[in-house]
RNA sequence: GCUGGUGUAGCUCAGCUGGUAGAGCAGCUGAUUUGUAAUCAGCAGGUCGGGGGUUCGAGUCCGUCCACCAGCUCCA
């Protein structure tokens, strides 16, 4: 595809964000002419639609909304011209100061000595902004755009400054694009992993413990089916597993820096009048495993991984689902090795994670986080160990994009955004270099010259939190989990009372074989249980009744509907134990 | 933590301007024995998120705390 051919397309990305951008002028010029006390903020596009932020005496309730909306159609219909000028500094503040915009008066006085200060006009409305923009209100379809959302935000995204409401809209040259949106929503929300987590009996949430979650019967089936595999590609990639405490004295925390840097997340307590954490992290537990013995450099690179469950005390506004809790299950590991080990170590890692993620069909992107202010060691070694890991990256035919400033405080890292069967992504996997805590800890091993050296050291989870992954993958999957990870994998399902000693003969086999199986003994009709069994989005059903008992034959049914007619308990075991052995999705 | 909203039976939700709670599903009991997405009937189930206040009287009004939801901030 050419690329002037689709410049002007909603598909490209520039007239995209160009259109929505426009339709947050045509947001902000509705509510200044239906409520002219209203103070604007900024108002973008963003990668979905846009907002604006504005500063309202009155909070945004869906009838006013609703009116909003319309007054934008109007100005759609208006076809007003949008007319781009520029004022010098002093006359860019005057004007705002006369039209009562303090918020536009800081960001003119925000911005660079050199810069040209823009204005786009359209009608009576004008806003202080760079562009660009459609040359018409006319372009906008004033019926596909939709305001979705209204909302708090920080001005500047400061939490110690003023909140501000926040309006969210979606726009579309066509009205069925915008409805086709809204119904991705719907479908969305239907997946909503705390939504099916209660429905299939995955996990709950209580008030008892607000961001700490409760795993049910059938939602440690997953977990523990899941962490069997985790133990499987572990052991193949060269790993050992260890555990240490989740309650270790301060001391520990000041010497690994956590207390300096993380304090205000970390739960305390005393025991016998001296001060404990419980860790947020697993890492100073590693490094005092590591030095329970000396090393040499033929045990290196050492990885020791460790299932630990950590607690960090998030805001309470933070919390949500499976996705952000107060205390998870990190599939973590330390890897210790030698300089001239890094790079290959590092592309071992990545190789793991793409054997793991391709089992669950899920994508990533690479994001490499830098520096951050709050941190620890001298910047060369951070440029070093930068370098390293896009390095390591790079060989492999890797992209990524550069996340400034988000490292850890002992060292940068790269962290893996999955992408879910609705395009959402979520951060799961990261791997950390560190030169700090070895230096800290003063971890040595023997060299070939018989001398002492400090290893260098990789933090790493691949599934990221044992509960944010299932919440992913629950909404991946939409519950209905592939036959290797369903916690109920066979249901089989009596027609009458008759069959019932036949069906548990068949489950019993089922059984034997190591297949989850349950048996439905309900005086019910079959439709009734098959309807129960579908929602319940188990792989199998298997309907057996008196022709079944007659033929000696199951009928086995598909959660998707299908139904595959009758055929030896041998002949099912076999086709259902090639999709677990192979893990097919 | 901040802004706004929500909180009624296990689940999904009714309950109008204040007059001491209702449905469907789930559960239990019984009838029914049924072949690919809901058989029928009966029974039981709630100090209406907590604790205050206003009122003759509060699920309904007011303040407060808790939890949840949307987002901001922060993050695995």
């Amino acid at each position: 595809m050419s690329e002037e051919s689709n410049l002007y397309t909603f598909e490209n990305e520039t007239y995209r964000k160009t259109y929505w951008h426009t339709c947050s002028h045509i947001l902000a010029q509705a509510v200044k002419r239906l409520y002219p006390e209203v103070k604007l903020a900024i108002g973008p596009s963003i990668d979905e639609g846009f907002y604006y932020d504005m500063d309202s005496p009155f909070p945004f309730t869906p009838e006013i909304m609703e009116k909003i909306e319309s007054e934008m159609r109007k100005i759609c219909k208006e076809k007003l011209k949008l007319e781009r000028f520029e004022l010098p500094r002093a006359e860019a503040v005057k004007f705002m100061e006369e039209k009562n915009e303090p918020y536009k008066v800081e960001l003119i006085n925000d911005l660079p000595e050199d810069a040209a200060i823009s204005f786009y006009k359209q009608g009576e409305f004008t806003d202080l902004c760079a562009g660009p923009h459609l040359d018409s209100t006319g372009r906008v379809k004033g019926n596909a755009v939709k305001l979705t959302a209204c909302n708090a935000a920080y001005w500047r995204g400061d939490s110690s400054r003023q909140t501000l409401q926040r309006i969210y809209g979606i726009a579309f040259p066509k009205k069925d694009e915008l409805d086709a949106y809204l119904q991705r929503i719907e479908e969305a929300k239907k997946r909503d992993h705390r939504k099916l987590g209660r429905e299939l009996g995955l996990f709950t949430l209580l008030e008892e413990g607000p961001g700490f979650p409760f795993f049910l019967p059938k939602g440690m089936v997953l977990r523990n089916t899941l962490l069997d595999y985790w133990r499987e590609v572990h052991k193949k990639y060269g790993y050992v597993e260890i555990s240490t405490p989740i309650i270790l004295n301060q001391d520990l925390w000041h010497r690994s820096g956590h207390w300096d840097h993380y304090k205000d997340n970390m739960y305390t307590t005393v025991i016998d009048g001296e001060d404990y954490a419980v860790k947020p992290m697993n890492c100073p537990g590693g490094m005092l495993v590591y030095k329970t013995e000396p090393h040499s450099y033929r045990d290196l690179p050492l990885r020791m991984a460790e299932l630990g469950l950590v607690h960090r005390h998030e805001m309470s506004g933070a919390l949500h689902g499976l996705f952000r809790v107060r205390c998870f299950t990190q599939d973590d590991a330390h890897i210790f090795m030698t300089w001239d080990q890094m790079e290959e170590e590092i592309q071992n890692v990545v190789r793991l994670f793409d054997e793991v993620y391709s089992v669950f069909g899920l994508t990533y992107q690479i994001e490499v986080s830098t520096m951050p202010e709050d941190h620890i060691g001298e910047k060369e070694t951070w440029d070093f160990a930068t370098e390293t890991l896009k390095r390591a990256i790079e060989k492999m035919g890797k992209e990524y994009v550069i996340n400034e400033g988000d490292g850890a405080f002992y060292g940068p890292k790269l962290d893996f955004h999955l992408a879910d069967s609705l395009g959402r992504t979520w951060q799961c996997g990261t791997i950390q270099l560190d030169m700090q805590m070895p230096e800290r800890f003063e971890l040595e091993y023997v060299g070939e010259d018989g001398g002492k050296h400090r290893p260098v050291m990789i933090h790493r989870v691949v599934l990221g939190s044992i509960e944010r992954f299932i919440g992913v993958i629950t909404e991946h999957f939409a519950g209905a989990f592939p036959a290797w990870l369903a916690p109920v994998q066979v249901k089989v399902l009596p027609v009458t009372d008759r069959a019932i000693p036949y069906a548990q003969d068949a489950a019993a086999q089922l059984d034997a074989k190591g297949f989850r199986t349950e048996v439905d003994e309900r005086n019910e009709k079959i439709g009734k249980k098959i309807r129960e069994a579908t929602l319940e989005k188990l792989p199998y059903m298997l309907v057996v009744g008196d022709r079944d008992m007659e033929a000696h034959t199951v009928s086995p049914r598909t959660r998707a509907g299908e139904d595959l007619g009758a055929m030896s308990l041998d002949a099912f075991m076999e086709r259902l134990g090639d999709e677990v052995r192979n893990k097919t999705i």
